[in-house]
Formats: C-alpha cells, sequence, structure tokens
DNA sequence: TTTCGCTATGTAAACGTTTACATTATATGG
DNA sequence: CCATATAATGTAAACGTTTACATAGCGAAA
C-alpha cells in the first residue's frame, strides 16, 4: 500500500542511499540517475516517510506557537504573521492554545518537546524556572510579550508602557483632567504595564490618580462593556476612557451609545493594539499601534535565525515600539485625513 | 544529553519493553514495577521520542487544518473550535494556510501526508480529483465549506444559499425595491452560493435583478468601503446593501459615514456570518448568523470519529443552517432588546 | 505430582530514513 | 601504463520506539 524508499529504489536499480542522496540533493547523483529516480518517485507517488527522517535526523521541520488564547483578531494576526514566515522556511506550523494556568503551559511544553525545531511562546503568565525544567536547553526558542526578564532567551516585548503612557499623555494635553482606565486581565504582564503607563502618566502631570477610575477588565469585549456601564454611574463622571485594548475600547463605546452618551463629544475613548477593525469602527478608533502581524514575522525570525545559526546566535531582547494613532473617538482628530 | 527509553530501562533494571508497557498502559506490568519506572521517568524528564513512535505506530497524534487564508475573526474563530477540540482528543493541530492557487493547495496537501493523522480542510476552491490525486485514501479528511459534491468525502457546509436567500427576502418583505450586494471572491463557493441566494430572493419578489446592482468584492473591509463608494454614484441608488460577509459590511458601512450616508435611514445593511464584533459596531449590524467556532468544532469532531472509527465509518454531508439576525443596521429592528 | 493457564517480563524484529564508510569505475598526471 | 585522486554508488548501522513472540514463574486443577 505505503511506498517507501524501498520501492523506489529497487524500480530503479539503485539502492536506497542513491534515491535518498536524490531527495536530499547531498552527495552526487549522476544527471541520468537522479532523472531516472526522480520520474520513478513521481509515477509511485512516493514521499518521504516524514517520521523517520526526524528520528534519522532529530530534525522536524515543524516550529510550534504557543499562545494563551485565540479571542479576537489580535491572535489571528499573530498566527498569519507567524504563518506567513514559516512557509517561507518550508517549516511547518504547530499551534496551539488556551494555557491559562501554570500546568497547562508545562502540559503543553512538554508536549511540544520532540515534535519541533523551535518555540515561539507567548504567554503572559510564565517564568524563567517553569521554561527551564519543562524544555531542553538545545530547544531554541523566542519569548513573546512573556513577562521573563532573563537574558538567557530571546525575546520580544511590546512597548506597552511607552504606549499607555503616550495614549493618556495625549488625552492629558488635551485637557481631559479625569481619566479612567479598563484595566487587562489580572497578573498579566501586558495589562500590568499598560496600568503602569497610565498611572505614570496622570503622575506626572499632578492629576488624579485614584483606584475609583481604575476598573477590571479582561480584554474582551465583554468585559468594556461591563466596566463602561459602571464608569457612567460614577457621581463625578471622568471625561475620558482609556481601555487597555481595542475589544474592550469596542465594548465601551458600544455601552456608551446605548446609554445615550456621544462618544467623542461626552466622552472620549481610546484603546491599544489598533486592530485591524478599529479604523472601520464608527467614530474610528483611536488607538496604540501595535504592528500584529509584524509580532508573528519577528517572532518567527528571530527563531529561525536561532535554529539555523544554533551555537553561535546571540540572543537578543528586542521592544517593539508603538505609534499612537489618533482617530475620532478620542475626540482630538485633526481632520488631516492620513486616516486611509 | 537526550534520554531516551534505554535509560530508564536501565536505571530501572527492567528491559525497555517494560518501560514502553507502562508508557502506553498496554500489556500487564506490576504495579511495583510501574511505580519505579515512573519515578525514575521523571528523574530523568524521559519523554517518548515523538518521531520514533510515529515511525513505530504510523500515528502522529497530530491533525491538520488547512485555511484558504486567515484575515479577519472569522479563521481566528474557526481555529479557535478546532484548537479546542483537538487538545480534547490530546492531539495536536498543524495549521497551514494560504493557499490560493490549486498549486500550492497541492503542494500542502503532500506536505500534510504523512504527517497528520487527519485533515480538516477550508478550501472554497479544491475539486475531488485533486484532493484524491494528493492525498492517500487510508487519509481521514473532512471538507469545511469546499464545493465538493461527492459522497465519498466527509464534508460539512454553511447553508450559504439558505442564509443569504433570507436575509434579502427579509429587506424585500420590509419594502427595499433596489437592493446592491457586494459580491464575495471570484470562483469562491461561498461567494456564489451567497450571490445565488441573493438573486433568487430578488428575482422572485419580481424585482430588478441587474448586473448593475452587483459589485465585486473580496471578503476584506477594503473591497467594503470601495464597492460602497461605487454604490454611491449610482444614478438610481439602492435603499440596501447585502455585503457577502460582514467584514465587507462593515467596511460600506465606514464608506457610506464618510459620505455622509445614514445608516440605516438613508441606506440599510447587511452582512453574513455574524463575527463576534457586529453586535459592537454602530449600528449593530444586521447578518446572517453562522455557528462560525462551532464549525471548527464539528469539522473536528467528524474527523476524530472518522480517524476513530476508520473502516466501518459512515461519511456524513451536512450542512450548517444559518439563522438571522436582525439589529439596527437594516432599519428594520424590532426594539425588543433580544440583542444583549 | 503433573499439567495447564495466567501474569509479568524479556528478546528481537520491524518501522523508513540518513549517513559514515567501503567499494568500484573513471579520469588525470607523471 | 601505473598510481592516484575523484565521482558514483552500495552496505550497513543507527535513530527510539512498539509489539509479536518467547520464556519464566507460579498458583490451581486434576
Amino acid at each position: 500500500m505505503k511506498v517507501t524508499i524501498k520501492d523506489v529504489a529497487e524500480r530503479a536499480n539503485v539502492s536506497i542511499a542513491t534515491v535518498s542522496r536524490v531527495f536530499n540533493k547531498s552527495g552526487s547523483v549522476t544527471d541520468e540517475t537522479r532523472h531516472r529516480v526522480l520520474t520513478i518517485a513521481r509515477d509511485l507517488r512516493y514521499t518521504p516517510n516524514a517520521s523517520a527522517r526526524s528520528l534519522s535526523t532529530s530534525k522536524t521541520d515543524t516550529v510550534g506557537l504557543l499562545l494563551p488564547d485565540l479571542y479576537g483578531e489580535f491572535f489571528s494576526e499573530v498566527i498569519r504573521g507567524a504563518d506567513q514566515t514559516v512557509q517561507q522556511h518550508h517549516h511547518h506550523l504547530l499551534v496551539s492554545s488556551s494555557h491559562n494556568n501554570r500546568s497547562e503551559i508545562e502540559a503543553a511544553l512538554r508536549v511540544m518537546r520532540g515534535r519541533v525545531d523551535g518555540l515561539v511562546i507567548m504567554s503572559p503568565h510564565i517564568d524563567a524556572a517553569t521554561l527551564n525544567a519543562n524544555l531542553p536547553k538545545s530547544l531554541p526558542v523566542v519569548l513573546l510579550n512573556c513577562y521573563v526578564r532573563d537574558s538567557s532567551f530571546d525575546s520580544l516585548n511590546i512597548d506597552n508602557f511607552g504606549g499607555a503612557n503616550q495614549m493618556v499623555k495625549h488625552l492629558i494635553q488635551h485637557h481631559h483632567a479625569r481619566i479612567a482606565i479598563i484595566k487587562g486581565t489580572e497578573q498579566n504582564y501586558d495589562a500590568e504595564e499598560r496600568l503602569s503607563g497610565y498611572r505614570t502618566a496622570v503622575r506626572e502631570a499632578n492629576l488624579e490618580t485614584s483606584p475609583d477610575l481604575e476598573f477590571s477588565g479582561d480584554f474582551t469585549e465583554e468585559a468594556g462593556f461591563e466596566a463602561a456601564k459602571k464608569i457612567l454611574h460614577l457621581q463625578n463622571r471622568p471625561t475620558a476612557i482609556f481601555a487597555s485594548n481595542d475589544s474592550m475600547a469596542i465594548g465601551a463605546i458600544s455601552a456608551l451609545r446605548e446609554s445615550g452618551v456621544h462618544v467623542p463629544e461626552e466622552m472620549a475613548v481610546a484603546g491599544f493594539d489598533d486592530i485591524p477593525i478599529s479604523r472601520f469602527m464608527k467614530p474610528g478608533l483611536s488607538s496604540v499601534h501595535v504592528p500584529i502581524s509584524n509580532l508573528g514575522v519577528l517572532a518567527m525570525e528571530h527563531l529561525f535565525a536561532a535554529v539555523t545559526e544554533k551555537d553561535n546566535y546571540i540572543k537578543k531582547q528586542d521592544i517593539i515600539t508603538t505609534e499612537l494613532v489618533v482617530r475620532e473617538s478620542c475626540g482630538i482628530h485633526e481632520t488631516n485625513n492620513n486616516d486611509d
């Protein structure tokens, strides 16, 4: 039923070694032989057995991508960038998600081990110890947006603090004095850094920073919706809301609208991530632009560099800079039409 | 460096067969031996080598998911559903996308071959012949939204025709007499069926069906944006737009707004898919609800059924029914607040 | 006691490659 | 024409498992 290298070899009157050489373009083979082997292989529909090859070479031609979650456009963009890069390098992509607690992450790590030549890990709650304990040191790893400050790992981090800080400063400059924040998931590194960027901006402007202005959330539209409802019930209502990501900002705008509060006139709203849909919202959502699909591309490119150069690869810790994108939702849109 | 079954066997004073039995819960092993082996394995951080195991058993514990594309929330939802199901079945998920022409698909199919125990294929432009030519018949396959009417394949199809038809009928019932459509990608099966549902509804109502009311698109927000701009230039402007998916509807609404045309008062808009963000748009986007992440779940469940039952598995061709979701964008929203 | 059957374990062959090394044939230089 | 380098091919071991089959031990039935 299934055709192996042996079948091809027999039909072509050569040894399996020669067939192998033809398929790997290694060693030397006459043009004539090569051609004969190739023709027969095609006729027989021969494909080298990936497992056997992996067993023999200890390479899998596969890389893994570990994601915390899979909700929303953010992750789909990351996957898109990753997939694209992986294909360019003629590799395959093993995706695994929904690892919200430590034991799930550990299980996922162990399971990847041996199946992949490298691993991109995006997990806002993981630590260096867990990584070291569950991964062979020989496996190249790139950490994407993980709170692991350890130079023994390659990492890529969004400038969460800077982006949030810049956005809030922008709001302050335009005379917003009471700014609420809808926070991200508890214990999530991104969430913490964005919160910190917000607080710093507020404090440095000598404005009120108070727990009353900080609302919890979990990066979903629903959370943004709920938080906005609460914000509207504040006795001393703020004039602006900074949501820790776009999905929550969108949820918040939806809630405001439902309550008849005009955005941005009565309440300015800003988000973070600049997911593609943001510019198609009404009003256009002001946000902190993160090159999302680039994140996937960059992470994979780091990874392949590590895989290829192996020993003499020097680990890098890169920060991805963000960019302020001012649209209508924050009420300070200079109508210079650079928005499409 | 790397620890194999042999190392564990030696340390535990048993043969490798026994270790294998312990790890596979096959054959019989004393409780005492099992415990000893397990302890030593843990100490040594032993993980069975996946390639060797696959080579020996011809199973990979991996299933593949072939996607045409990776843009937007639709695919991310499909992946989410698929990933979830795959994990439940203790398998791994190999994702591959961006297969827009036949040779790319063929390459992807060939490459999956041998690496996966089963395959879910979502490709609106593939035919039975290509599938048969590039896949061993022993490989379980589930076609998701493919235009392959062949009972030798398991398939899952969205009721594109019915959904579109229903939506357009709804618009007609509410006195829209000129309805434009923004079509999906050329030669795409979904696109064709939705178009066909639209045409049938229009024709059956004895309304004008004309090429002038059919605008091309490719399922992206940009396409919707452009198409809407064109629609506005029509001498005899329609009163409603049916976009072949939500992303284009969102793009269209954005364009209408930019031109100062009120939705739904001056122009009703409806989409297809009901991606999560639709309900958070302003106005809420009327759409044809497709249980998107369920699609991933169902496809994978079919696949695992096929993988498990193997020979006596009976192939099914299922149609996923859609549901009309009327929100504000089509102007016919009964305010019964069942929207949140 | 012998025999049977069961449980626990071991032995070794397969799975389909890659690759170091061995072999042969062929051209090159002296 | 021989020695030798080089190119083309073959041989066989290794990669780390699973698993059919063989074996040993032991209690129970006869």
